[in-house]
Formats: C-alpha cells, structure tokens, sequence
DNA sequence: CCACAGTGGATCGTATACAATTTGCGCTCA
DNA sequence: TGAGCGCAAATTGTATACGATCCACTGTGG
C-alpha cells in the first residue's frame, strides 16, 4: 500500500485518491479485505475519516461494504461485468465524436503524453500502472468533450472495468490496444467525429472481446452451495 | 418535511429516503439548507447517521456539501441542466428498447398501476408527488431492461432532472406527458423495441424543449466574475 | 472422533465530546 | 456616520468512547 508522504494532514480525498490508485493498478486484488483501523493507522488519522473514504469508495463501485464485516474491494460478477461494458457503449461513442469538435492542441499533447507514460510503465513491466494510465486516457475525452456528467460515470465505469480486467482478462501478454488510442488521437486532431465515434466503438467492443466472459462456476460463491448436491 | 411515523431506529437509509422523496417532491427547494443537527433532531438521530445520509445524497448529486458551511439542496446550472438530459438521451432509448425484449405481463401491470397513480396525485393537486412518481416510471423501464448499473445512473440522472425541472419549467400548468408514458407501455407490451426506442427518445426531448434553458444571469455563479470587467 | 454449544476477541456501528471554522454583531475610532 | 476590527455564537470537522455483532476457537458430550 502507498506510504504516507504528506508531511502532516491527510484529508478524505487523499485517503481515498490513494486508495483507489491501488485498486486501479492492481496492487489490492478483488476481494481484499480493508480494515478501518488498519487503514486509520497507515494514514495517521482515525477511523472516522477512513469510514468516509471507504463509503465513497463504495459510491463509485469499488468497495463493497458489508455490514458488521467490513469493507472489501469489490469483486463484479459476470453479469456486472456485462453491464459494466454495455454502459459504456452507450456513453463513450458518442463522448468521443463530441470531443473531435472540441479539441484543442493542448488537449493533443496533453493525450499524447498519456499515451506516452502509458508506454513507458508497460517498458517497466508496471502493468497495473499502465492498465491506469489507459484508463486516465478515456476519462480524458469525455474532459475534453465537456461533459462533466458523463465524466463523472465514466470515472465509475472505468475504475470498474480495471477489476473486471483484474477478474476476467483472458491473456497475461500486456497490451493491444495502444494502437486503437493513437488512432482515436489521430482523429480527434483532425476534428473526425465520424471516426472518433467508430474508433471507440471498436476499441470498447475489442476490450470486451478480449475478457473470458463465459458462464464459469462464480468463484467463492458458496463452497457449501457447491457441495450441496 | 415528513414526520417519523417508524416506531423506532430509523437506519442510514431511511432518512436518505425521506429526504429525498422531499427534494423530489420540491417539498425542499433548490439551495435550501439541510443543518445536521435539525436533521438529526427530527429523525431522533445523532449527527453521525445525519451526515453518511446526507453525504449519499451528495454523491447522488441532490446536495451540495460545502466544507465548514453545511449541505444545501443543489442547485443545477444551466451547463449542468443540459448534461443532464444529455446524457438521458444516450441511456434511456436504448434501455426502452432492451426493455421491450423482456417485458412481462407483470412489468405491464406495474406500469399501468403507476400511471394511475400518478395521475391520481394530479388530481389531487399534489405536483410534486406526481413529478416524483413520473420519475419512478423511468426508473421502472431500466428495471425491467434488468441493466442495474445504467438503472444506478439513471436514479441520479431523474433526481437531477427533478431539480432542473424545479429551477427551469416554463409553464405552471400542469403536465403534458402522460400520454408519451400510456404510448411507451403500449410499445412495451407489444415488445416493439423500435417503438419504444423512439417513444422515449421524443418524450426525452419533450420534457427537454419545456425547459426555459437560454442563458441567463446565473444567479450565484459567482457576483466576483460578473463584476470583474 | 465428530458435532455442537458457549465464550472471547476482533471488528464494525453509533453516540458523544472536543476542536476548528465560519459568520454575524457590536464596539471603537477616524 | 461609516468602515474596520474583534469577539462570541452557531455550525461543521474530527477524534474518541462505548455498544453491538460476527466469527473462530475451545471444550464438552454423545
């Protein structure tokens, strides 16, 4: 877990900004268990602020809190999964063809630096830094077309996507996809709503594809249950 | 505000509910300030329970949490008003025509009894608890669509639309619409997914152009700006 | 040897106490 | 008279204390 370097007082949002990063790259695994004074003493406050951090955490997805046991990162089920995706085939595409209206050169650099330190974490073989900074990418559009609402689900979605990926993703070969993020920069320079649109399209539908989605026996769901036969 | 009729220990969730059933309703208007204690003091709670409740709330983007000043009822801009129904037109059509695929005779039933009532309401001059149960029926679509996640967004999307309805209706007359929800349960019954798909699009855009949405002097958006020239 | 009830420790849930911040009022002084 | 300073009341932010719940362990009885 991340150290505490701040010198002195960390606040909600910094508990749960760190919190989350772990979770985005990987280093807390899907069902993890996050114990309020474990949590409270790494950071140096009390239980009351990591309460706060861990419900919003909660809010976005992320988290699920059971009550009188605690609070776990969460572990979507196929289905979840699912909706997850489709959520984001609804909102993306269409994000992005806005976005070619808007964008600025700043904006270009802004992606390609992105794209870049996405590379160069992957060089390092930091794969849950990576799977991050790929998704800082596509919550960088929807900045960019404006949408702040949309934005602010898309944070959701795509936080949610890396524990799929952590759960459902099929080969442990790095990345394919740094290519389909150069096209969508590619188009959004040229102001090409049309492409910007089918590019993430198929980059959404080429993520999916790529997760071993198959009805499988769901995990810890109930050794007892299994036996029960 | 509405009494504590439960016997007892109203949970986190309780007071949520009913707070805001009461924004949803505009029993609570917009900018209207919630203080922990009063809350707490009517639903015999201390703060603590008071402040998670209003916290969710915040997360819904019913309230607007200012550090050391306390929660407010929000009060949608003009830019957010927009993104609002912006982002309805991406979910709802598409979940209207999944849902027409699995509509049950049950789902119809439920429907229908909803209009009822809310047309019932009407009647009874309660505009608010009409809008309220409006909302649900949309609601209700994402349900039977069985998309939970796209339902979450959309729980908030309706609650927000309550908002900007209350800052921006054009006209005091009353609704215009139950119609556009007869017609969508026709299409649903009839497990036309194009209809539906349709139907909801025109009846989004609807409710979108009876909105007074030109720009205007922001009310609190900052007198400091305004001033600056 | 296994099943099961009792018990203790760990952990979360809620209330309360105290600290920090804001805000409005009144006082002083030019 | 009006502007500015400062204090006090009100309100929120954070920590701590206490109670409730869950879970694993242990010991006993069959």
């Amino acid at each position: 877990m991340a150290s505490v370097t701040s010198a002195k007082p960390p606040a909600v949002e910094d508990i749960a900004a760190q919190l989350t990063e772990a979770v985005l790259e990987h280093r807390l695994q899907p069902g993890a268990k996050l114990r309020e004074d474990e949590v409270g003493e790494i950071f140096g406050v009390s239980r009351t602020l990591v309460r706060q951090a861990l419900r919003a955490m909660a809010y976005e997805g992320l988290l699920t809190i059971e009550k009188n046991r605690g609070a776990f990162v969460a572990k979507p089920t196929l289905k979840e999964a699912r909706e997850v995706f489709q959520a984001r085939a609804l909102l993306e595409p269409t994000t992005a063809r806005a976005a070619a209206e808007r964008t600025t050169d700043a904006d270009i650099a802004l992606l390609e630096q992105h794209i870049e330190e996405e590379h160069a974490a992957l060089h390092r073989d930091e794969a849950g830094r990576a799977l991050k900074l790929s998704g800082d990418f596509h919550l960088e559009i929807a900045r960019i077309a404006d949408q702040h609402t949309i934005e602010q689900f898309l944070r959701q979605l795509v936080a949610r996507s890396s524990l799929v990926i952590a759960l459902y993703w099929r080969r442990r070969n790095a990345l394919c996809e740094s290519n389909a993020h150069h096209a969508l920069v590619d188009a959004l320079r040229g102001g090409d709503g049309d492409s910007a649109e089918e590019l993430m399209k198929g980059h959404l539908m080429d993520i999916f594809s790529q997760l071993d989605l198959r009805d499988r026996d769901e995990g810890t769901t109930s050794l007892k249950d299994a036996l029960k036969r």
